[in-house]
DNA sequence: ATGAAAGCGCTAACAC
DNA sequence: GTGTTAGCGCTTTCAT
């Protein structure tokens, strides 16, 4: 009924309003270039033909794409970083603060920022900036290559030192510092920590483990390297590290999984398969705050990276400024503990 | 040091190479119908100059878009549905569908089929075609108006009569049918069902419903309408559910939770609240099959949509083909119950 | 207030 | 094998 097949241009809408392309393409854009009737009939025209003037024309000519692409610096392969549900609620908060500046989001073929250099997408005029996933292990010297290129792009996570370039995040030293230390204060002595790096500086997983370093030193407790292991992004992962623990130092008494929460929940199934009661025998902190922290058993305290709270929206803004040709500074948030039952605050033994 | 300023078209590099932009752009696409060492030479010179084609320009001339956009015909204000899990599941395995096929992924700005038909993206060349996730009570007057537009698209979810278009997803009549005997087979006598409709024959959630009220009568159970509770997509409405049911009928012993895993969470926090022991006090069986089932306590038996077993595959194949104009059928797979260790099957009291 | 014409960057006949 | 030309659908000077 409607859409009719032989209107598919500005200059057929023209045609049936027997003016010039020019008026039309005026009439649709809002122009005051003319006049109010011929606006009104042509406006009319196009609505009733179902008419939409093709953006890709029109960003051809305007030169720009209004979208702008994700990438997430990792390996396709690595379904344990893409299917955490944090990822998703990124994709969510990001999603929301571009739609709202009438933007799109390209959701990147790529799993590399040197695919992001090398290939598509910018260059190729398909997004007009890009918002990158920092684990902070990205390569400082394909990010110094990105900064080169002039291709507007903020990054989420923490801010290092002479990064040259524009990111939003929390503080994970501080917000790892402030769980451990809430940890200490619920009595907790043996406090172990799951992280995914203890050795490189740039790396998030390094910097919650500086955090918690400090937060024991703040506590007056003892550092013991048999309370701290390694794991993936993976449930899995946490499932295991807790074995570990379990066989080497079954003294714990708490965990900091800086990880990420879903890691934090394997952790709890393998304590549960122990008769490890929680938080009675041990207590959690977890990280990113998951919608599924409220229903976890018990519901799981972590800390929040407040995507909700402004970080979408200012990191998307400041990507947006910047492509508008300001200059830019990064940010770097404090970290929210949201307290809940894992961590013993409320039910003490 | 790469991407000299002065380069940004295939004009440039045609007149950096000494021929005309035609033999720079067969080199460019790989053209057979120029000769080897030009090719070399010009390919060489886009190389050293980082050069990329406007892939904008490209599009328009050959009137495609390489890019699909996903719709979810949800309030974006619903962020029960859209915090789930399973929608990442789906995001994730249609993305990469799409990008094995050579197309980009453009998430919706759109949270309305209506907008769809009426705004951007298919009409405005943004897309080539649309996929939309079906929870099944899309009105029907809308999707009939789609179909008369000849946009193409294909829905995630389960095949109606007479639809007029091609879905791709299971069947949730037998889908929980088949979950219902199996709990009924661990001895189960008062199954009780959450979803989310039991009055649109058209929505999934009273399809699964159909398919209770089958499997109990398959296994000569009585239906008890006390026993039926409606649930939104949020796990705090699953926790809701339990209260309810326990204040009722607190003899029921298995819950079907259809609306999805999330609920079944809640749910499941709310039975460990009560001090009710999964799943020697009460059995559960969720639905989507989420990765986090892996990692609930106790794990959690769920039904798969099989995304990663084809679905979105074929989903996303179906589409193309659609586009390339070739006709294409609907098909309803059998959904895969994913046994693990709540619905008792291995741990009976 | 409106129209004619040029051009965004690219590709594909159609020449030669 | 390579170049010339036209044109995808749109916007925007510049003229009238």
């Amino acid at each position: 009924m409607n859409a009719k097949p032989n209107v598919k241009t500005i200059a057929d809408i023209a045609r049936l309003a027997g003016v010039s392309t020019s008026t039309a393409s005026r009439a649709l854009r809002d122009s005051d270039l003319i006049s109010i009737e011929t606006k009104e009939r042509i406006k009319k025209i196009a609505q009733e033909h179902s008419f939409r003037p093709h953006l890709g024309a029109r960003n051809l000519r305007l030169k720009k794409s209004n979208s702008i692409v994700l990438v997430f610096p990792f390996d396709y392969a690595d379904q344990d970083v893409l299917a955490n549900p944090y990822i998703f609620k990124v994709l969510g908060t990001v999603g929301s603060a571009l739609r709202a500046r009438h933007y799109d989001l390209l959701l990147s073929r790529l799993s590399d920022i040197n695919m992001l250099i090398d290939d598509l997408y910018i260059h190729s005029g398909l997004a007009e900036g890009a918002i990158i996933l920092g684990r902070g292990d990205n390569d400082q010297s394909k990010m110094a290559a990105l900064v080169e290129t002039n291709i507007p792009f903020v990054v989420l996570g923490p801010e290092h030192d002479n990064q040259g370039y524009c990111s939003v995040g929390i503080d994970n030293r501080q917000s790892s510092r402030m769980a451990v230390k809430h940890l200490a204060k619920q009595g907790r002595k043996r406090i172990a920590i799951i992280s995914d790096n203890f050795d490189e500086p740039i790396a998030e997983g390094y910097q919650r483990y500086q955090g918690y370093l400090q937060g024991l030193a703040d506590a007056g407790l003892p550092f013991d390297q048999n309370l701290t292991v390694l794991s993936t992004y993976a449930g899995q992962s946490g499932y295991d590290a807790i074995q570990l623990l379990l066989e080497s130092v079954p003294d714990f008494d708490a965990i900091f999984v800086a990880t990420s929460d879903i890691v934090a929940i394997g952790a709890m199934q393998a304590l549960h398969d122990a008769n490890k009661r929680i938080p009675q025998d041990v207590a959690l902190v977890g990280f990113d705050n998951i919608d599924l922290c409220d229903f976890t058993n018990p519901p799981l305290t972590s800390i929040s990276q407040r995507l909700h709270e402004g970080v979408a929206d200012l990191l998307t803004q400041k990507l947006l400024d910047q492509i508008a040709g300001q200059q830019v500074e990064s940010t770097m948030l404090q970290g929210r503990l949201v307290v809940r039952q894992s961590c013993g605050a409320s039910v003490l033994t």
